[in-house]
DNA sequence: CACTAGATTTTCT
DNA sequence: GAAAATCTAGTGG
């Protein structure tokens, strides 16, 4: 099946069986793919994402231990863990740590990548917007541009079916910040974006700049 | 550009 | 009853 191949291959399990504060950086520039019918793809880079951690992160919904609303999080990793947020907006999150453990990491923006004209507009009439760069930045403007709900919840994001992770070039370099929009744990520095992104919405606030490739990301010393 | 109000699910107090 | 991992439409500079 030529159609099959041509799809680009969706990133190992793994990959995500990892602390969800190394997976997070190690995710942007990776491509997420949404199969959208008759053979189509709507794609995006991974530019803006978030760390959250497990029994130790106030600010997790894994904080508190498993509920029925977030129990993707204590599954196997590299599967998708949807929510409804402030019960207007769908956020996505890919689970992280093995089994038993919890951890995930939120997707917050990607940058559209080259697509077919009838995808685009499959996007556009989903999320309209006069700003193409903002049609997949903010969490929940993503999810309703790429139409996952919550029924999503617990999809497998390691097999090439609706939606998956595939690989895709690391950015040049990685800003790092506090998340957005929470109030316990704020200080952790745990938010990571490619500052090259005009898709990523707040550049103002990082901390720190890491420069490297995936795995061996470290502190950029002056003038990096 | 900055700021504000309002929508309305899930969870906790 | 209130807060929360948000977004949009509206106002005003």
């Amino acid at each position: 099946m030529p159609q099959r191949s041509a799809l680009p291959p969706p990133l190992p399990r793994a990959f995500f069986a990892r602390p969800p504060e190394q997976v997070a950086p190690d995710l942007l520039g990776q491509w997420l793919c949404r199969n959208i019918g008759k053979g189509a793809i709507a794609a995006g880079r991974i530019v803006e994402v978030e760390a959250y951690q497990g029994r130790d992160d106030p600010a997790a919904h894994a904080f508190r231990g498993p509920s029925l609303r977030n129990a993707t999080l204590f599954g196997p990793p590299g599967h998708a863990y949807v929510y409804t947020s402030y019960g207007v907006h769908q956020c996505l999150n890919v689970s992280t740590q093995p089994a038993g453990q919890a951890g995930c990491v939120l997707i917050r923006a990607l940058e559209p990548l080259p697509m077919t004209p009838a995808a685009e507009r499959w996007l556009q009439t989903n999320a309209p917007t006069a700003d193409g760069r903002k049609l997949l930045s903010g969490p929940g403007r993503l999810c309703r541009a790429l139409a996952i709900s919550r029924a999503w919840d617990g999809l497998d994001l390691t097999m090439p079916g609706r939606l998956w992770v595939a690989a895709g070039p690391a950015p040049r370099a990685i800003h790092v910040g506090p998340r957005v929009g929470i109030t316990r744990a704020a200080e952790r520095p745990l938010r990571f974006f490619d500052p090259g992104s005009a898709a990523v919405s707040a550049h103002h606030h990082w901390q720190t700049r890491l420069v490297g490739q995936r795995g061996h990301w470290r502190p950029a010393g002056p003038g990096g």
